[in-house]
DNA sequence: TTTACTGTACCGTCTGGACGGTCTTGTCAA
DNA sequence: TTGACAAGACCGTCCAGACGGTACAGTAAA
């Protein structure tokens, strides 16, 4: 029953992202993380010696995770519009009812450097969309949408209807297809 | 030199801010405060019984600021379109390099409930955005990239240019002014 | 034997907050 | 005008508790 070898280091993930989203961000102690987890402090601290460690591991697996998404989602409906494909990843993302990402406010306040590696990661897929995007204009603005989405998210603060949240993201979809006119007034959704 | 006598309030509120913005939310304690302020922390605790109390006043100095400003700008541009008015304010309001509210992240931290005041307060603003905008697509769109907007500022991950921010805010002011005006019946309550 | 833990005991630091004291100002009778 | 007194605004100290982290002895699988 003891040694669970290997995937510990899961588990204590799994434990933090979940003590994080249920007890809060501020009450994100070792303490708490380990016996979540069912594992000892002892055995904690064995995996991540430090607090920062933990933290950055779920900074890690949260970039990890995410970047795989984006390949598979990519390759799977390929070469046809980037833009498009990230729409529909982030937003069936936020269509989770649970914040997937609370945890990032434990990280903030145990120090904003954390959020070092998931800015620089959002700064190259924007320029990477920004390459791949015939229009500016149309990638500035559903991009920000999207931010704006996953903000909502991940503050659980989730002002639109199931409805209203279609619509958004088939008007985003719509502005991402067509490079040009996004003044979608007269066609009817 | 002792008695500050009757804005030691919005001292502290403004002290705790800056405390918040410059030394990580983490670090957002008491003392910090109180000595930022150029207060002690009897006089904190006289002013902020608790420190649930600190926090809880900044998020209705918060709010009010916001509606404050929200009002008079809509007085300004009197009528005319709501949305754009939300679009120009929000806009300004996330030019600024240091982050408005980056004690958000503590009072999270502090105890989520915090959020709850600034959530019916978005929610509440949506709703009266949906009674005034005629086009509920670029509602959504606008509504969602303006978020957006304040969710980079917020974290500090400014991804834009100050070219692309312009084209961006121009190109919701674009999609604010929808073409189709007859939908407007009895805008005003 | 090594790896991967468990479990316990412990330490130093930090933090919110309670408490009692102090200075300032306003009020009002004499 | 003055002196007594109450209330308001604030200071400084102290403390219990929580937390991160260390140390170490024991244990079971590979």
């Amino acid at each position: 029953m003891r040694a669970q070898r290997r995937n510990s280091r899961e588990k204590i993930l799994a434990a933090a992202a979940d003590v994080a989203r249920e007890s809060g961000p501020g009450s994100l102690s070792l303490d708490a993380v380990a016996s979540r987890a069912g594992v000892s402090k002892g055995g904690l601290l064995y995996n991540f010696p430090t607090k920062a460690k933990l933290m950055q591991g779920l900074v890690e697996g949260y970039l990890r995770d995410f970047e795989q998404a984006l390949e598979t989602a990519n390759s799977n409906d390929d070469g046809k519009n980037p833009l498009a494909v990230y729409i529909r990843l982030s937003a069936d993302d936020c269509e989770e009812k649970r914040p997937s990402a609370s945890w990032i406010f434990s990280a903030i306040a145990e120090d904003p450097d954390f959020m070092t590696p998931i800015k620089t990661f959002k700064r190259q897929l924007f320029e990477r969309l920004k390459g791949e995007t015939s229009d500016l204009k149309s990638l500035l603005v559903c991009y920000l949408a999207i931010e704006g989405l996953r903000s909502m998210n991940l503050f659980d603060s989730d002002v639109l209807s199931k409805d209203e949240r279609e619509l958004l993201v088939a008007s985003l979809l719509e502005i991402a297809s067509s490079p040009d006119a996004h003044q979608a007034s007269g066609t009817q959704s």
